[in-house]
DNA sequence: ATAATAATAGTAACGATTATCGTTATCGAA
DNA sequence: TTCGATAACGATAATCGTTACTATTATTAT
């Protein structure tokens, strides 16, 4: 990454995802962050995370609402609760066949898979 | 649907959405049917379309800027090229595989899935 | 036709995100 | 170790997509 600095926020923006396994949105993540930089800037969490999409090293999740972020950059499925509006990971997703690959009129590079339903905890 | 009238508006949004293949913003349908209703109002056209959501006779894609619209709303898969930025339908897509589902902690009533790439007219 | 009421157009307000700008922090080279 | 170049910061304004409000108009059952 020719001309990227570090920075104490920045550290901590890339650490305080990458240790929490829910999908903050930038503003969880600004509060979560406030504590250690208590005149900590919404916008510089918002310029960091973008960065950090620009060079792949995490994702961002459109969702309704507020996008959220994923320190995990390697694509994964996700599923979310309508009713805690919590997501989490799935793991071992191998979902696409061979027959909806080829119907693709174009090169695939990344996906975006999200599951929506009601988690164990809100039956 | 209790107490849904129709109007000439409404009934011209939904015609116009499921005639068309790609997934059209908001605001790319208020642009279309401007020439039919010269002094149509962009909120009526969000108004209309949340509306169709809510009785799930249309989907909403929340996708990177403005979220797009589908007249099929039928789940199935949709392709987005990063270049310029048309959004198709995947058809033939098999439903997920049993490890994928039964690796979800809850109960799944709904899905999104969609892959990005570059499409064979932008490579 | 009339009355009840939902839908509209126009516009203001809102939440999420991005851009601007003056100041501060980082970092390689002297 | 200072210095200078420049990237990153905090604060805040601006933008964008979307929703809410309100007075007026259109729809529909009677």
């Amino acid at each position: 990454m020719a001309g990227i600095k570090h920075s104490r926020q920045r550290d901590a923006i890339i650490n305080e995802l990458c240790s929490r396994t829910d999908h903050p949105t930038a503003e969880t993540l600004y509060w979560s962050l406030k504590e250690d930089f208590p005149n900590l800037s919404l916008g510089t969490v918002y310029r960091n995370l973008g960065l950090l999409c620009d060079d792949g090293s995490i994702i961002k999740i459109s969702v309704d609402g507020a996008d959220r972020y994923d320190g995990n950059a390697k694509p994964h499925c996700h599923f979310l609760c309508r009713s805690c509006k919590e997501m989490t990971d799935v793991h071992n997703v191998s979902p696409f066949s061979e027959t909806l690959l080829s119907s693709v009129n174009g090169e695939i590079e990344n996906y975006s898979l999200t599951l929506f339903g009601v988690c164990k905890n809100c039956i």
